[in-house]
DNA sequence: TTAGATGCAAAAAGTTTGCCGACCT
DNA sequence: AGGTCGGCAAACTTTTTGCATCTAA
C-alpha cells in the first residue's frame, strides 16, 4: 500500500476527508524527502495551486501528524520553526558560524530511549535532539 | 568565586555594565538553581523590584548566554519557550497526557557529541534533546 | 561625561483561531 | 442535510527592536 493510500485510510478512520489540498501536501512530503518546514512546504505547494493558503498548509500539517502519519522535528537549536517529514529518524547538526545543517543517524538516541524506558519506566514516543557548534570548516578557520 | 563575582567580571571583561537588574536576575537565577523562563524569571524579579521590565529580563537572559554565563535549553518537544539554567546538564522527559516533566541526566549525550566529533569531524558545542512520550502513571492508566 | 542600559510601545515571526461560504457523502 | 474543510483576516505568543531617557563608571 502505498502512502498516499494510507494516509488516505488513515484519515477516513478518523473521521476526516482526503481534499485535493491534502493529497497534494501529502504527495510534496513524500516526493521531496527532506525537512521542510510549513513555509518552504507553502512555497512548493502554490507552484501547484496558486490558490492554497498558509492557514491551510498548518491545518494539514497538524492533523497529519496528530494522525501519526508525519513527524514533527526541530532542526537548530534556535526552534525558528517546525519541520516536518514522513519519518524523521535522522537528526541534525547546526553550524554556529555558517548555518550548514548537517544531518546524522546515530543509535545513541535509541540508546537513550531505552535507557528512559528502564531507568525512569517512561515510554518515550518522540526525541528533539538539536545539536549545535563548528563545522570542520568554520573550526579551520577559526584556528586561522 | 561566587557566581555573582564571575558574572561581574565577564560583563566588565565584555564592555558591560553591572546594573542593579542584572544583578538582581542573575541572583535569582542562582537562588532558584533550576530551569526558568522569562516569564517566569520576570514574575520573581517584579517582587523585588515592581518597575523592572519584561524587556530587560530578554536583554539580560541573552546577554548572560553570549557570554557563557548560563545556557539555553527548551524542555518540551513544544519548545513553545526557551528556559535557562547555570549549568544546563540536566534534559527532560515531558508526558504528552499529564504533561510532567522529568529531568534526566545521561551520558549517552556525551557519547553522542563525541560520536559527531570523532564521525563528522564538528565540534558540538550545546546539545537540545527533548523527550516526550508517556510517564509511569499514565502508562498504567492507558492500559486500563 | 558618555557609552551603555532601561522602560515603554510597537514590531516581528511563526502559528492558531473565528467565521462564513463551499464542498463531500 | 449535515458535518467537514478551505480561505481570509484577525488574534495570539514569545521574543526583538527603535527611541528617548537615565545611569554607572
Amino acid at each position: 500500500m502505498s502512502f498516499i493510500e494510507q494516509a488516505n485510510e488513515t484519515i477516513r478512520a478518523a473521521g476526516g476527508r482526503m481534499t485535493t489540498q491534502r493529497q497534494l501536501i501529502i504527495e510534496l512530503i513524500e516526493e521531496v524527502n527532506d525537512q521542510l518546514d510549513a513555509e518552504g512546504l507553502f512555497q512548493l505547494a502554490r507552484e501547484r495551486d496558486d490558490s492554497i493558503n498558509l492557514t491551510t498548509i498548518y491545518r494539514t500539517l497538524n492533523t497529519l501528524e496528530s494522525a501519526g502519519l508525519i513527524r514533527q522535528q526541530y532542526i537548530s537549536p534556535d526552534h525558528d520553526r517546525k519541520y516536518y517529514t514522513l519519518t524523521g529518524r535522522t537528526y541534525h547538526f547546526t553550524c554556529r558560524k555558517c548555518k550548514r545543517v548537517i544531518p546524522f543517524k546515530s543509535d545513541l538516541i535509541d540508546q537513550l530511549k531505552h535507557h528512559l524506558e528502564t531507568e525512569l519506566h517512561a515510554m518515550a514516543i518522540n526525541a528533539c535532539v538539536c545539536v549545535d557548534g563548528l563545522c570542520p570548516d568554520c573550526q579551520a578557520e577559526e584556528q586561522r
